[in-house]
DNA sequence: GTTAGTGCAAACCTTTTGCAGCTCT
DNA sequence: AGAGCTGCAAAAGGTTTGCACTAAC
């Protein structure tokens, strides 16, 4: 959705568009990366730097409800803050690899099938779908099999394979 | 997944089959439900009082990675919080009722076409998928569109329409 | 007897709320 | 002028962590 019909949009909605607004608007819009809230308050912040926390989330909130941005969970990857990506015109699954965490997004017409089957079978008016898949990228498969390899030789190396896991988001979070 | 399998899984492992875990285990699988951490401690409390909090959040991470169980979200359309689900042999996507909060699941072949896509166009090895659907269903829509209807006759109705927002996840919360 | 798992208290991250003051229209 | 919006401080909700003790293998 081009900017000018975003602002459109909310000026028909009676919601005014502030400076603060504007910039986060531009942010999201234009950054075409999935942005979480506290990366979207620190780029805010370099435009405004008096531009509060609260009112990226009170912003996010207000866009979401209007059916401007979505809000994605990208698989709790990286820790349960939520991501924002303007909504358009072509729905879209969200493939993130569960090694590197990249995000890829998948087009494809199973997604509008399935839209359309479920308002078909259940009688359902959709108002909104997120299809979100974990998994490993091509890149990482290689590596994976390499570590499971090495796994699978190194003395009493059977047990607990599951235990093999990247560090928790908390973990990551802090290291920062 | 019959709690047997399970068992027998978590066994293979070298995860201890404790009486906590246990009680956890029996309750994910046979409630048919879509609980999330908090029902299920109170729940798990009533069969050992002792039980605490924090091994409900533990044993739901380690079923979680051991892809015993998935974790949904449901829209968060009753706050933050996760749901958890016995993993079961059909991929299915669950259907949200935003308006009161009915949880339908579908299975259809869209889902499987999509998984099969992702893995041949992009060449990800497809760990899980999650699909979830927010929507109106039958009985809603109804409800919906006389209050539509109503807010357009009312005088001034016209601006704001969408802050006929039902309470947030904390103030419903709240309520309890 | 080890090692893994538990309970408890405290911390943590993300998000929301209350309220006084500011600002768009 | 007046509704709407912002910033600040504080709280809440959901989840995780550190550590001493306990229980499963």
């Amino acid at each position: 959705m081009a900017p000018e019909s975003i602002k459109e949009a909310l000026k028909e909605r009676g919601i005014r568009l502030t400076r603060q607004r504007q910039i986060l608007l531009d942010l999201i819009d234009s950054s075409g990366k999935h942005l979480d809230a506290e990366q979207l308050y620190r780029m805010a912040r370099e435009r405004d730097p008096k531009l509060n926390r609260v009112t990226v989330y009170r912003t996010l909130k207000l866009l979401k409800e209007s059916g401007l941005v979505d809000e994605l969970d990208l698989m709790h990857y990286d820790g349960d803050q939520h991501y924002y990506e303007t909504r358009r015109k072509q729905e879209h699954a969200h493939v993130v690899c569960l090694s590197c965490g990249k995000v890829e997004e998948f087009f494809g017409d199973p997604l509008q099938k399935l839209r359309r089957q479920v308002e078909n079978t259940l009688g359902y008016e959709v108002a909104i779908a997120r299809t979100e898949i974990g998994g490993y990228c091509p890149t990482c498969q290689v590596t994976r099999q390499e570590e499971l390899e090495r796994a699978s030789q190194a003395p009493g190396g059977e047990r607990r394979r599951h235990s093999s896991k990247r560090p928790t988001s908390r973990a990551r979070k802090k290291k920062k």
